[in-house]
RNA sequence: GGCCCGGUGGUCAAGCGGUUAAGACACCGCCCUUUCACGGCGGUAACACGAGUUCGAUUCUCGUCCGGGUCACCA
């Protein structure tokens, strides 16, 4: 038995199990050739992040795009940062955005697969496992040193200006003690942490493929990273090689903060011998900094919209985020849109290639913008229930005014919708209120100050008393309008809007300045829909209640 | 500071040695039109800078500058 064989024993006596067992028990994925294995590995805290979804949205559609795999672990090896039952917070947020997994965590204590556990505080042994086969070839060592020590260390190296800081080389004390030495601190009870023997070289340099930034040279990692935790939980860095490659992930995507870590992530491969994956770091979703007028990240502290939930809370159909994240993601998306108006979203031909390599500005103007173009293809059904649902959580009065009468409601999202061109005027459903304010009396303020310039108090009121005179309810849009077209020269004004152009100073107006009047009266707005169908909407008596009290407001009898 | 990555209009972006340097959003104008919206047409606006390679650089190389990331027993 040699020393490493010793020491392995010694440190982990309890791990029975063998490396090629767990190889057999998570054998190789039976998928199609080119299927991309992928994952989303948050920590649990309950918060998704827009660069989470962004994420986490990219490696779905990777995975979907090959026919391939999609899972969902856990990365709670950070007590400090869980948070109570963050797992369903994750699931449940991911889910209304339509991300789903094939496999992994389902929910709280729920796994599906094969490749589990998913959660990586339940492989503890399975870390150590592989730690122990390590220390036996001699690929890692307990190292003594306190944290105080590490950052002693630390401190000395900035002061003599070193370049490359940290426990490497000379510097890493633990690496040389002898067995015996080992073997008297272990028994003494002294804590220690499980450090890699780096095999990298100071001049040594690393070249690798990565699916968005393309080939990139780094230095070889030369630190003796630690492994395994003073508490014998794995690192990051232990934990995702262990992870990923028995859980047969084919390619790792992920933020682009993991890219300088790579290097220890390849040497980490290979010291396991295991087959190293592809990589694809995407970049972040940045945002203006209006302190230094720069680029920074978003910020979940300082930016409300770094939260998934802003969206929600806004009013947002969760599809409008997606189709943003996906006009970010792959410029191309627009166009494939454009051509496939209303095929499903998740069927886009995503390529990760066409990534950007630099960060995008969040950029609310085209989030509305998409936004709106999602609306606006959705039916008046579609655009009620959806409202109706935000309304129930955000806006109790919406609410109960919607829901009053289904038919009404439906009818008011139906104005110009449902034909080629579309209204494009609502872009999350807190815009609603404002869009609906005069078909409910509750909401609706009278106000008769935006007549046209050209109509003065008793002009409009003439406007009205006539239009009063030649309203009939039961006409289609086309008698409606040849009615108040015939009125027209009646009171100064002409129905024929070129006419009026080329010769204004014969009349008082035209047809258009006509309409203007009633709407404003009939609904206390410059602009609106179609007047002829909010009129049949609001119904006779309704309609000429409100032309009456505008009357009256301006001084009619 | 070391090491990486990035830098095309205000924003997102095509572009891969020769282009009038696409397109989308935003903005402006016109047309259509009973208002608005939709739609159509058009406009303003960009290759960070300096060398080099080349007959020719936005595209290739180097340097400078600027922006971002990273250097934990956090992920």
């Amino acid at each position: 038995m040699t020393d490493y064989e010793k020491l392995a024993e010694l440190l982990f006596s309890h791990i029975e199990k063998t490396p090629e067992e767990y190889e057999e028990k998570y054998p190789q994925r039976n998928l199609p050739e080119g299927a991309r294995v992928t994952r989303f590995a948050p920590s649990p805290t309950g918060f998704v992040h827009l660069g989470s979804l962004f994420a986490s949205l990219s490696e779905m559609l990777i995975a979907r795009s090959t026919d391939g795999l999609f899972y969902l672990r856990i990365e709670d090896t950070d007590k400090k940062r869980e948070v109570e039952d963050g797992v369903t917070g994750i699931v449940k947020g991911l889910s209304d955005f339509g991300i789903e997994f094939d496999e992994g965590v389902m929910g709280l204590d729920e796994e599906k697969g094969d490749y589990g556990p998913y959660t990586q505080s339940k492989r503890k042994d399975i870390y150590q496992c592989f730690a122990k086969e390590l220390v036996k070839k001699g690929l890692a060592y307990p190292c003594f040193c306190t944290e105080e020590e590490i950052s002693q260390l630390r401190l000395k190296q900035e002061n003599d200006g070193l370049d490359t800081k940290g426990y490497y080389g000379e510097f890493a004390k633990c690496r040389s003690l002898s067995f015996e030495e080992q073997k008297e601190l272990v028994e003494s009870g002294k804590e220690y942490t499980l450090r890699l023997r780096s095999p990298g070289k100071a001049d040594g340099k690393i070249i690798f493929e990565d699916l968005i930034k393309g080939k990139i040279e780094m230095p070889e990692n030369i630190q003796d990273i630690v492994l395994l935790k003073r508490d014998g939980i794995p690192t990051y860095h232990f934990a995702h090689a262990v992870d990923d490659h028995l859980m047969r992930s084919t390619h790792i995507v992920r933020g682009d903060e993991w890219i300088s870590s790579v290097p220890t992530h390849i040497q980490l491969f290979k010291v396991c011998g295991f087959k190293v994956l592809k990589y694809a770091h995407i970049s972040p979703i940045m945002k203006e900094d209006e302190e230094t007028g720069g680029k920074r990240k978003l910020s979940k502290r300082k930016d409300p919209e770094a939260a998934v939930e802003f969206f929600i809370e806004q009013g947002y159909t969760p599809e409008s985020v997606i189709e943003y994240l996906l006009t970010i993601a792959n410029s191309n998306f627009e166009d494939w849109r454009r051509a496939n108006p209303t095929a499903e979203r998740f069927s886009f031909p995503f390529n990760p290639k066409k990534m950007s390599a630099s960060g995008a500005l969040f950029d609310m103007n085209k989030m509305i913008d998409v936004s709106k173009n999602v609306v606006s293809v959705m039916t008046a059904e579609q655009v009620y229930e959806k409202a109706v649902a935000w309304a129930e959580k955000y806006d109790k009065e919406l609410y109960d005014l919607l829901s009053r009468d289904r038919e009404y409601s439906i009818g008011i999202f139906s104005i110009d919708r449902g034909n080629k061109n579309p209204r494009k005027d609502i872009s999350k459903w807190s815009d609603i209120k404002g869009y609906v304010e005069y078909f409910f009396d509750e909401l609706y303020k009278e106000n008769f100050d935006e007549m046209p310039e050209n109509t003065d108090k008793n002009s409009a009121i003439e406007i009205l008393e006539e239009y009063k005179k030649i309203y009939e309810h039961s006409d289609t849009k086309e008698e409606w309008f040849e009615r108040i077209k015939e009125l027209c020269p009646k009171i100064g004004y002409t129905p024929n809007v070129k006419e009026y152009k080329k010769t204004p100073e014969l009349f008082k107006g035209h047809v258009g300045d006509v309409s203007s009047v009633i709407r404003v009266a009939v609904t206390s707005r410059k602009n609106t829909p179609d007047l002829y169908s909010i009129i049949q909407l609001l119904g006779k008596e309704k309609t000429l209640q409100r032309i009456d009290s505008c009357i009256e407001k301006l001084g009619g009898k």
